[in-house]
DNA sequence: GCTTGATTTGGTAGCGCTACCATTGCAATC
DNA sequence: GATTGCAATGGTAGCGCTACCAAATCAAGC
């Protein structure tokens, strides 16, 4: 039998949505013409340039990223994995790496990996499965099996918020054993004496006030009282902690100042203190974690280590902007610092 | 002149990563057959099923989403947009959002829009461009542009953390309007009759302390002296804020009840008054917004309205994902609704 | 005129996956 | 034995874009 030439067979796959074969079409140019005079113009005569972005305009173009990533193995996707969103702690890194990150074209996708470690796997993976262009761990513990999937991925990494001996592959943090001692240290030169310890039970708190700890013997002080919350920290396990921590206290060996793993511990440790007429700084000096946007303006104004969260992020972002652009990246581990603000509670 | 068949050709285009040709390959089986043993394993023998697992554990192999997305236009991909992430309010919905659609094996990407609405439309072309399968708008002010392209790509959208009369597609939150009258009633209940109020400006504080005006007069009393401070809300203008309420307080108008737009700024009023020997809440009602993690834990607690943001997220999740299933949408508005909770502050 | 080199444009062939349709094998039914 | 129906597998053809190479165009130089 003979048939006539087979109709068009028009694909019902598109999803409609206006391609890069409209515009080029419209504009009476190549497809890859079009590409070129949306993402390298200089290549593109004035003319040609003029006519894409008209034809882009009454269309209402959008470029398809996923089949740009697809086809150029650059997704301009990135990760950034934190252990929860409501910690407060990495917020202000997660800004400033979502900042620097959309300025420059890329999309930040977040995960949340959980205190415990058991969605860490499932969640790398996912991750790797869209092929970000790279990947920024915020304080996080990674498994054998995570390092494995990172490294043999390729996916540049960037590590925050601490300064392990063995990064993954770039690092960007301070040292919470510098942190732990310098309070120590601190507090010994204020003519502290007895200190005592609320931190929440996440693996960096716990390099500090390990350090403080043995900061305090060295200085041939009594070993500090240590008091540990679940994470995350919040006012209330601050006030807790207080009562537990003045339970302990004979009269003669009183603790005389307290190193918070948080700032909202501290805030928590003082409206304890308050209650129970115990006076801050005169009878215990309190030093908290993080300098929030409230550490400032309590009352009495709280001593606090400062972390520049946004500085942590912003370089994180740089390194994977470097790297993604093909510039050397000759200091691969940086140490961001901290700092001691002496304010009213000490 | 003669030369003999071209050389396979090998292309240097590859990312060099496993791909499921590779799997397929290993386990014996078509491509195909490989993308079904992982996507839809009921359609594929139990023999197979094995033979492809094994291939995948001995291979590493990760798929790429990038290619499925294009492949299906499904990307498993979701954009949530905040005006910053560093307010606070928001973050219990964005991790109630990341969770939610973890599970389901989508990725969130997180878009800040900038209180000002500057970024906004670049933001939503970006978000577009990434073809998600839902966008999640938390509090946010969208221009007509903005409506336009997210109407025009056929992307769900959910609203959320607001009641709008005309939403894009849609919709989880609660009346503002609702909670200023709310607080004013309870103020009032409570035998308050000089209200002040202490609000960041932004359009939802706007709504609720309108509508806590009108409440208060209303009710017949004098109208509410207002102070508004810049986004994001925080302890310092808390301070500031009661300190010029109180300037304008002759002896016998003197404000007896603060209705706050956040908690952050009630803890703020709450320290100035501490200082300032105001009595809370014998000489002043405090009320906040939002029943932050602290808010039960100062001292005196803080009567606040709570709004379930964890639950906001988890509903908006699921709209998408019902959407995404195919799933017949009957109730696009919903109202999840606030209470005032009743503690120390009032 | 012809070469040379730079600039601008176009064609082809994928990127790695899945939708769609076709085929195979095999038990159940008439 | 032929037919039907179903489950399991495979082949083909894209999804929308860009890398790579090839060709065309043009000004400059001899």
């Amino acid at each position: 039998m003979l048939i006539g030439p087979l109709p068009p067979k028009r694909s019902r796959r598109s999803s409609g949505a206006v391609t890069l074969h409209d515009v080029a079409r419209l504009a009476g140019v190549a497809p890859i013409t079009a590409s070129r005079a949306l993402n390298t113009p200089e290549q593109v005569s004035e003319a040609v340039l003029q006519k894409v972005k008209d034809a882009v305009a009454s269309t209402g173009y959008v470029p398809n990223r996923l089949a740009g990533g697809l086809a150029s193995t650059r997704s301009r996707l990135v990760a950034a994995v934190v252990p929860t969103i409501s910690g407060a702690v990495f917020l202000e890194t997660v800004q400033s790496l979502t900042e620097t990150f959309a300025q420059a074209g890329y999309q930040v996708m977040l995960g949340q990996a959980g205190y415990d470690g058991l969605r860490e796997d499932a969640l790398l993976k996912a991750i790797v499965g869209r092929r970000p262009d790279g990947v920024v761990l915020t304080g996080i513990v990674h498994s054998v099996e995570g390092r494995k999937l990172l490294t043999a991925s390729g996916i540049p990494v960037v590590e925050t918020w601490d300064l392990t001996p063995t990064p993954i592959d770039m690092l960007v943090g301070f040292s919470h054993v510098e942190v732990g001692r310098a309070v120590a240290a601190f507090l010994h030169a204020r003519g502290r004496r007895r200190f005592g310890v609320v931190a929440g039970n996440d693996p960096r708190a716990k390099l500090r006030y390990e350090s403080f700890h043995s900061a305090a013997i060295a200085f041939g002080l009594p070993a500090p009282k240590v008091v540990v919350v679940p994470a995350p920290t919040t006012l209330k396990y601050g006030r807790d902690s207080l009562s537990r921590l003045m339970e302990c206290n004979g009269a003669n060996n009183a603790i005389d100042a307290i190193f918070c793993s948080s700032d909202s511990l501290a805030l928590g440790v003082m409206t304890e203190a308050r209650v129970q007429g115990v006076r801050i700084p005169e009878d215990v000096a309190v030093v908290g974690f993080g300098d929030l946007d409230f550490a400032a303006y309590m009352q009495p104004a709280l001593t606090t280590v400062q972390i520049n969260g946004g500085a942590i992020g912003r370089q994180a972002a740089q390194f994977i902007l470097d790297r993604a652009d093909g510039r050397e990246i000759v200091q691969r581990v940086i140490d961001i610092g901290f700092k001691i603000v002496d304010r009213q509670s000490t």
